[in-house]
Formats: C-alpha cells, sequence, structure tokens
DNA sequence: TCGGATT
C-alpha cells in the first residue's frame, strides 16, 4: 500500500487540537480570558462513518464545507482500525453549523452518518457507553432510555431491529451516558434485573468498541469484492455444488439497481488489484465524496440475511462456515453453536450474508450439500422454533 | 434442527 501512512489515534474520545494560532483572527479561534480554546462552536464529533473510510476521506468530505483546523479519524490504538467516528474542529463556527446542517443523516455504504458537536474534552465521560441485551421486545428507545435515566444523563441510546422485518426489536441496545460513573451505577442498578413486567432479566455491560467486526469478516468482504471487480462474482464453487446458472449475469429482477449500488453496498470503497491470479488489495482514494453524497441507499440496513446451516459435525468450528459461504458473495458473520460444556458443536451454525441474491444462491448451492459424510441443510433462519 | 446479538 501506498498510501501515507495514518496516524494511530488512541481510543479516547478526545480531540487533540493543533492550538491556536495564538493571535486572534476574525474568523479564528474564539480564546476565553483564560487563554483556553472555547471549540464548542467549532468542534463536531461524527459517529457512524463506514468502517473503512480514510482519514483522506473524512478529512476531504468535511473540508468541502469550510476550513478545517483540525480533524481526526478515531482509530483502534492497536490494530489501526477505524473505530467508526471522528472530530472535526473548524475554524468558522458557521462552517461546524453548516456542517451539521448539511452533513448529518448522509448515507454512506451501509451507514447513517451522525453530525454534532463535541462534548468537550474530559476524562470523565471516557467508557461510558453501556450495552444492553434481553431487553423485551415491546421495550421501545424512550422506554429504555426511561429505565435508565434515573442513573444519569443519557447522551445517545440505541435499541437495534431486525432489517428484515421491518423494525422489530433485536432486543439489544446501547446507552451511552454523560459520565462513566452514572454508567457504572446503571450497571449496578440494572444488570440482571428485570424491567418491570418483563419476564427475563437485562444484562447491562459496558459496550465494546463500534464496528468490531472479525478480522476474517473484513478480509472475506475485501476479497469479494476484489475478485468481482474482475472476474465477476465468483462461480467456480457454485459449479461444484450445483447447476444453477452463475448469478451477477443478466437482469436481475429482483433488484435493477443492484450493479450501480455494488461498491457502494460491499464493504470497500473501492479496491484496485493487478488482474493477477491472486488479488492484491491496495485501497484508492475516491475523488470526490460527492458522488457517495448523492445516493441514498434502500433496503436492508441492518445486519444482514441470516441463514441457518443444519448437520455440522460436533467439531464443525467457524472456518468451515467462512469456507462454504465465502465464495458466494460478502458474508459478515458465522457462527457455530456449541454446547456449553463440551465446546462440540451443537450440529447447527449462522451465517449472516449482505446481500438477499448472494445468500439465497449460496442457500440453493448447499442445501443438500455433501460435507464430509454429512448431507447439510441450509436455509434462511425462521424466527422461531416452529416448524412449517 | 434456529443463537445471541456490539450502533
Amino acid at each position: 500500500m501506498s498510501r501515507m501512512v495514518t496516524q494511530i489515534i488512541s481510543t479516547m474520545e478526545t480531540q487533540v487540537s493543533n492550538g491556536p494560532s495564538g493571535t486572534s483572527l476574525p474568523n479564528g479561534p474564539v480564546i476565553s480570558t483564560n487563554g483556553a480554546t472555547d471549540d464548542s462552536k467549532t468542534n463536531l464529533i461524527v459517529n457512524y462513518l463506514p468502517q473503512n473510510m480514510t482519514q483522506e476521506e473524512f478529512k476531504s468530505l468535511f473540508g468541502s464545507i469550510g476550513e478545517i483546523e483540525s480533524c481526526k479519524l478515531v482509530r483502534d490504538k492497536i490494530t489501526g482500525q477505524s473505530l467508526g467516528y471522528g472530530f472535526v474542529n473548524y475554524v468558522d463556527p458557521n462552517d461546524a453549523d453548516k456542517a451539521i446542517n448539511t452533513l448529518n443523516g448522509l448515507k454512506l455504504q451501509t451507514k447513517t452518518i451522525k453530525v454534532s458537536y463535541a462534548r468537550p474534552s474530559s476524562a470523565s465521560i471516557r467508557d461510558a457507553n453501556l450495552y444492553v441485551s434481553g431487553l423485551p421486545k415491546t421495550m421501545t428507545q424512550k422506554d429504555m432510555e426511561q429505565l435508565f435515566s434515573q442513573y444519569g444523563r443519557i447522551i445517545t441510546s440505541r435499541i437495534l431491529v431486525d432489517q428484515v422485518t421491518a423494525g422489530i426489536s433485536r432486543g439489544v441496545g446501547f446507552i451511552r451516558f454523560d459520565k462513566r460513573n452514572e454508567a457504572e451505577e446503571a450497571i449496578k442498578g440494572l444488570n440482571g434485573q428485570k424491567p418491570l413486567g418483563a419476564a427475563e432479566p437485562i444484562t447491562v455491560k459496558f459496550a465494546n468498541n463500534p464496528s468490531q467486526k472479525t478480522g476474517q469478516a473484513l478480509l472475506t468482504q475485501l476479497y469479494q469484492t476484489a475478485a468481482r471487480r474482475y472476474t465477476g462474482p465468483l462461480h467456480h464453487q457454485t459449479q461444484r455444488f450445483s447447476l444453477i446458472p452463475p448469478f451477477g449475469k443478466g437482469p436481475d429482477p429482483n433488484n435493477s439497481t443492484k450493479p450501480i449500488l455494488d461498491n457502494l453496498l460491499n464493504a470497500s470503497y473501492g479496491v484496485k488489484s493487478s488482474p493477477s491470479l491472486l488479488p492484491r488489495f491496495s485501497p484508492i482514494t475516491i475523488d470526490s465524496m460527492t458522488s457517495l453524497a448523492g445516493v441514498n441507499l434502500t433496503g436492508p440496513t441492518g445486519a444482514g440475511w441470516c441463514i441457518f446451516v443444519y448437520n455440522l459435525s460436533p467439531e464443525a468450528d467457524e472456518s468451515v462456515l467462512w469456507q462454504l459461504f465465502g465464495p458466494f458473495g460478502a458474508v459478515t458473520n458465522v457462527k457455530v453453536i456449541r454446547d456449553f460444556t463440551t465446546n462440540k458443536c451443537k450440529g447447527f451454525g449462522f451465517v449472516t450474508m449482505t446481500n438477499y441474491d448472494e445468500a439465497a444462491m449460496a442457500i440453493a448451492s448447499l442445501n443438500g450439500y455433501r460435507l464430509g459424510d454429512r448431507v447439510l441443510q441450509v436455509s434462511f433462519k425462521t424466527s422461531k422454533q416452529h416448524k412449517a
């Protein structure tokens, strides 16, 4: 990769300013009487950035609004992976306001970015984000906020919803408090407790960093994107498995916009590779973010299409699922269900794929596929364990 | 023979 090595930024939600010039320019930073800069009207936090957006793309997008004093895409200290958020400090408060008005809610790939004023940097607001699971499906975001608000000021909250069933709660969500100690109190008070009228207790814990996809999921998506760019969809394995024609050829009555959106829906902004046998991955910089800005992605934006895989051997592991499903398209997650005590596979697992047609092709091809001495049963996951 | 979930 020839890309300039971007700095690895700590996981702290802090903005390190390049510092004021020391003189007060007409549109320059506001200097308070004690000499500290007041960034409250110029400094923005940007959330839900696409996983592979680069510092350069980030700066390019927000620089299109006005002069930037400093900006940072926040990355994992160890892996260098984007944590999906960043800070932009404008010179002119009017530009900060303009950025919120024009860029908040912008859809980029599968994300809808959030642009808002950043809170002043402080140690006490770090690690104040909670992950909540086991929520009753009927509980709304407002209900959840009400439950948690007794412990402090809530900055953000969210309940994750199922993409296919049009917004049914997945029973998990997030609550970010203003202060870490408020979050700690909420864990003490609510973890393992049953909300009023709920049948099951909820789990409340500190959240992981955003978008911590497995490295393998990222690699798989990169591979898919790169390979398809030059050879079209991988169908060598499809042909081995079935007589179904390769997908991606000819009109697709179910999704006529797919070719246009293909690059955006997949993991990369763009991957160029030499047309050799082994793909090389060298990200390219797109010239203008405006090409992305005009596109509104439609359809599922959530987890993807969940596939149930039955009749795996007790020894099966995640890698077999990656190998089986990866050739059909973008796989975002695989899971082998294991017995808690023996740690052996219970005979089934799940695979999540981004695109419906690829998931359908994988199912059509892999259902009935013989893996060792077993015949797999593969289908879309049902919502409940009842049979048809 | 259909989990656990990480914006």
